[in-house]
DNA sequence: CGAAAATTTGACATGACTCAACTGGAGTGG
DNA sequence: CCACTCCAGTTGAGTCATGTCAAATTTTCG
């Protein structure tokens, strides 16, 4: 079933049965992104609730001056949308972005509404990833307001070390809400070879 | 039943029908709250996920420095816990303290569990719940790393007008991540009276 | 290999903080 | 009603954190 990682990753909370996985399976679409390529663009309807099985994402704005600025990341097993609009079906202001070649599985909102209609678990799931999505998001929030770059940058080494491997400096410091000039000059402080 | 106003506010998602009122209405607890009272302080466990029927709180936390940072506000018909120390069960490092004298309904974590568990409705309801406010924070978190403070205070003035009027400036400043006296300054620029 | 993107560095500009002093209003006790 | 304190808000001078712009260098990927 293509939509096995689903299945893998919901083992983490409340599993899937024979029948829920195949309803799952037959509202689920596998796309391969090159990198680069846009899954959502500023002005659409974000129209899928986006599953990365491998391969990396990118969630960001661009602000009137042409610069970008990251709201999210998604690697391996995390879910990516533009929820505002996903729900309420109007444009969206974001990007999602492939920062690596990627392989994704991807639940039209048809489809979704559908499986939190008829299959309780799916509201259970869902409610427990948005929840721990949430305290993690207020987390950094934390640290935008109270902390300096230098600091902000550490602790994200420190939660995401795998990520920091595989990013580019560049959307780290816009994830950070920095220039990467910036970041380049925190870096030579701190030392990284 | 003193769970009415909760019973209300689902309204707005799936209505309670008369049992799960009643089974909502066994496991509610109902509070005053003082001016400056805490219902959560650092080190110790956030044992309630509490709705403020009436008054306002913030939470917060307090940096080395001795500073506050407001994580967030909850006012009339919102949920405020810190839930990543409501769910793991570790001592918290934040604060929640009321700002007004209030009124809350509070649900301890073994009683939300229980209606979790046996009345989907409610996985439902906190699931829409949260993801409204999942995005709300997003849109928090944008401004913060793509705006200054002047532009991030404008907008906190367009968006929540009502507790603009009710909070002290000082609050605001620390929600918005920025000092007092740069608040006042900013203040001044813009010509409020 | 070659083009495009990422990184670094430096000089300079600006946003935001710190600290201290002052003002004015809200409560409190006499 | 007054005197007092306390807290929020304001203001200014000086400082520090971060941004801007431009140029040079290195890395990455097609």
């Amino acid at each position: 079933m293509t939509v096995q990682p689903i299945i893998e990753y919901f083992k983490n909370y409340l599993p899937l049965n024979k029948e829920e996985r195949l309803l799952l399976d037959k509202r689920t679409t596998q796309r391969q992104i090159k990198r680069r390529q846009m899954i959502l663009q500023e002005n659409f309807v974000c129209k899928h609730y986006t599953f990365v099985v491998k391969g990396c994402f990118k969630m960001y704005s661009i602000d009137e001056k042409g610069s970008e600025h990251n709201i999210s990341f998604a690697a391996e097993n995390e879910w990516i949308a533009d929820l505002g609009s996903f729900y309420s079906e109007k444009p969206s202001k974001l990007f999602i972005e492939a920062i690596e070649p990627s392989l994704i599985l991807q639940i039209e909102k048809q489809d979704l509404l559908y499986l939190f209609v008829n299959v309780a678990k799916f509201d259970r799931n869902f409610r427990v990833i948005i929840e721990e999505k949430y305290i993690e998001l207020q987390n950094r929030l934390l640290q935008n307001i109270s902390s300096n770059a230098n600091q902000r940058y550490l602790n994200f080494l420190e939660q995401y070390p795998q990520l920091a491997l595989r990013l580019p400096n560049t959307q780290i410091a816009s994830y950070l809400g920095i220039t990467p000039e910036f970041l380049s000059k925190i870096r030579s402080e701190i030392n990284i070879q």
